[in-house]
DNA sequence: ATAAACTTTCAATAATTATTGAAAGTTTAA
DNA sequence: TTAAACTTTCAATAATTATTGAAAGTTTAT
């Protein structure tokens, strides 16, 4: 395999990922297109490779700069804008279990608490409700507090956890 | 808030949250349904209660089973067949991972394994995606084996690793 | 064997989500 | 200023994904 066809393998390859981490496919492979490139990429740079329209490439490079993934640079003697993503996939992980922590499984959390808490009446239903969406909560809860306290150690944190799990 | 909107309000909820979870709205919505349920149901009743076709209930109820997280059960004197889901979130949490793990991220780690081993021309660009991709290789691996390490210990696990991680 | 009870399949259709492209908006240089 | 260079917005359209419903298939009881 040769680099075009790799590189091309990849871009795909990890926009049709996006839904696993919660984006949409022109932003995944923006993303992706950014992360293998040595320098700032321009709109127009970026248009050309993916080969979508201006309007998708803006939007999308803001849904990125939004998430905190994506930052703008100033090249100068250049007037357009440039961008480039995180490149340390450490920081790349913290910023996206955040982001979907935030937007997604915290005010899930949210719901699950509400429901659960409603007043037991003594039916079994009720009961069934309560004890069920509980338990959701709790390990809803659980595993986002972990996944964050994991990506959010600084080093080695990964190889140490998994070493002090194994059995 | 009553029994009645309780049960709505989640079943919509988690319903909306299954692409979080790589499923779709109708199959959360009758494993949701079914989480709850004091006792399996029927397709008829799934079809009453969430108000969707004998189709998709048909369809999204194989899916399940696929997944390996809801199962058939023979109700004596009842010609149709009833249907239940795994009760435990524990053991529910444990069958998601490993089979989003099967389906998704194992085939992704497979193509970064692939792109991330061409050969090194020497070129700057080259460098930087065989660089790249290695680590989102690495990252991915080691965050997939970490979740299933840790949705298999089968005792008190989270609790522990979590208190372990704490600093 | 047959017919009633039930489930599955799948082409058609609907609903949702992503993408385009051109007009409107903004910034910069002279 | 103003006009060129560039970016954003958003209504229209396309692409994708989910859902329906009726015909075909299967199982069970007699």
């Amino acid at each position: 395999m040769q680099y075009q066809e790799a590189k091309d393998k990849f871009i795909s390859t990890w926009g049709s990922l996006g839904s696993l981490w919660g984006i949409n496919k022109a932003m995944a492979q923006i993303q992706a297109l950014l992360f293998i490139s040595t320098k700032p990429l321009s709109m127009e740079d970026i248009m050309e490779e993916l080969k979508i329209s201006r309007g998708n490439t803006s939007m999308n490079l803001r849904q990125l700069m939004d998430w905190g993934i994506v930052t703008k640079v100033l090249v100068s003697g250049e007037r357009k804008e440039f961008f480039t993503t995180e490149k340390d996939v450490q920081e790349l992980a913290r910023t996206v279990a955040k982001e979907r922590s935030r937007r997604e499984i915290k005010p899930v959390i949210k719901v699950l608490e509400d429901v659960s808490s409603i007043k037991d009446d003594g039916s079994e239903k009720t009961k069934e409700l309560i004890k069920q969406t509980k338990a959701l909560k709790d390990i809803t809860h659980d595993l986002d507090t972990l996944m964050n306290r994991l990506v959010n150690q600084k080093q080695n944190w990964l190889t140490k956890s998994v070493l002090k799990l194994m059995k």
